[in-house]
DNA sequence: CTGAAAGCGCTTACAG
DNA sequence: CTGAAAGCGCTTACAG
């Protein structure tokens, strides 16, 4: 297939290269009627410029990567989805790096991809973004990057959040106006930071309205369906029968939902479950599991309008932007009015 | 951030870039202690070959595209990781490209993703894989692709398959081998492909053995959780009680298994549930779901090397290579003997 | 086995 | 407002 250039479109619309470039990149100081004369023969033409000789002329590349540690998880997927569509409608185009901190030669893979295809800017997923060393990396080879709900404040990174600990606060300020009291927690896993940001949020409500938190009723689990399962069977043996179970994450609160059922306890008649993140299936349960939207996709895309600001692309020195998104609290079926 | 170049490497070496480059593409004709000598300085260095550059004047990109209808998907997950793997194993890299064929522009952003960046190969996922004007782009262009799991043999386009029919097939003879034999089937939607196959290899596998299906217990479902919650409803009404249900799908699956929970209806000791895919919440759900391992990344894996095969690269006239890849029946807690 | 020349398709920096 | 020249960092095609 051979491809048509720019010389081919400046040829047939009868100025030079130079003006062509000109057109198709928005600059000023073009005569209307030369600027449309070039547009109907870019159109006539389907003509694409490419994007390996523009970025070889002006050493930008258009490209964003995505750093992340497990690009199979639906929350990967969320994330990359979000800036797969920023990405477009600001013509970047996104390569995804799974990066296996565990795994012997990361660091050469990272350093090779940034380094051979120049990348723009870089979009680190938690939780990777929380390794020091792989800070340490994008921040010595100098290129600019933005993480996605880091555990800390970074010294030389972008940042994008949700407010965990404020989002547990209002879950848990929910259930106490329904007049939950008897509530248990399932705490996230130490390696994730959000887990105690979380935790924070419930313990803070549950002290505002004069409650106080039964340690029993508070267990950890991994995030995952089946250790909600099992702590399900703990929380549900206790003697003083608990009325709410606000579980870290959705998986978790799936979990103690299948929990119930096979005990036969109705949700939310009896007891009322809650959990937090939105993930698909927390709608399609039965009951749907209400829960904390988190916007893993808006601040993907906050992280991409970061890195291809104009501004942010030139005056970068010394400077690390911080945005915080809103999260949204999700009323669904499993929880209700204390019993 | 100085960017170290193949110039920069051939001076310190003492040799020219021509030599630089047959050292690092791994050419022959080159003496021995000079390949070395180059290898330390690159190391030392820590040189990587521009990208752009390369593809500039080789007119390959190294690049392979992921066209796909909904990346955020558990299916688009795990596509997505074997090809990613792979193309990393072959030094290529990919980029997703979603595609929504109802939106306008999807034919102008193809075209675009695949003219300016120079693809080297592209990946049609299921089900747009499946449609003719997207395809017949593809060919027009004449640019190498591989389609995973078309619903017909595609005349011009590589494919990478899994036996549908065959893989539901032995499921069915699974379920009569443990004295099944009122075993309800819930259809895929007609808009996938795949689901034809599996019905057909169900029916194949009931006649074979001389059971009857009931017309009454063969519903069609959309593969969402909630169509499996709805049809179970229907089919755990039937006059003459199911021992067994085999569902199209893994999500539609689970529905029926909460459906059965809520009944109180032993699994599987009262009712045997099997499913298709084995999604992550397979594993995850009580009991685990008996199912059919969908080799998703392996294909996608498949399909990588079929692009970046050099064989296939040279001779691509008129050549559609095809590979059927195994699947795996995985027994698990969710099926067993008749009652 | 090794290298000098030319070129890939754009953009940058400079003239006019 | 427009264009000629030079160059980005590689590889191809050709010599030797």
């Amino acid at each position: 297939m051979k491809m048509v250039t720019i010389k081919d479109v400046a040829a047939r619309a009868g100025v030079s290269p130079k003006t062509v470039s000109r057109v198709i990149n928005g600059e000023d100081h073009v005569r209307p009627e030369i600027r449309d004369a070039v547009q109907k023969v870019v159109a006539e033409l389907n003509y694409r410029p490419n994007a390996f000789a523009r970025s070889l002329s002006s050493s930008r590349s258009y490209l964003l990567g995505l750093f992340i540690d497990d690009p199979v998880s639906g929350y990967a997927a969320d994330v990359q989805h979000g800036a797969l569509l920023r990405c477009r409608e600001r013509s970047y185009h996104l390569v995804v790096e799974p990066v296996e901190l565990q795994r012997q030669g990361w660091e050469d893979h990272v350093r090779g991809s940034i380094s051979s295809l120049r990348l723009d800017g870089a979009i680190i997923a938690p939780p990777i973004c929380d390794d020091a060393r792989l800070l340490d990396l994008f921040v010595q080879i100098g290129i600019p990057h933005v993480l996605i709900a880091p555990s800390t404040e970074p010294k030389n990174s972008g940042a994008v959040w949700m407010d965990d600990r404020r989002a547990a606060h209002e879950m848990t300020q929910h259930l106490i106006a329904q007049g939950h009291r008897r509530i248990g927690f399932i705490q996230g896993p130490l390696s994730h930071s959000a887990s105690g940001r979380r935790e924070e949020g419930f313990r803070a409500a549950m002290g505002e309205a004069g409650v106080t938190v039964d340690e029993s009723a508070v267990l950890r689990g991994d995030f995952t369906f089946r250790s909600g399962l099992e702590l399900g069977e703990t929380l549900l043996d206790l003697p003083d029968a608990l009325t709410a179970i606000f579980a870290s994450n959705d998986d978790m609160a799936l979990g103690v939902l299948i929990t119930a059922m096979k005990r036969g306890i109705a949700v939310p008649e009896q007891l009322s479950i809650s959990g937090f993140d939105d993930v698909a299936t927390s709608r399609a349960a039965w009951p749907q599991i209400t829960t904390i939207r988190q916007p893993k996709a808006e601040m993907a895309a906050a992280a991409v309008d970061i890195l291809t600001d104009p501004g942010f692309r030139k005056q970068r020195v010394g400077q690390a932007p911080r945005l915080m998104l809103p999260h949204e609290l999700i009323t669904r079926g499993s929880t209700g009015k204390a019993p």
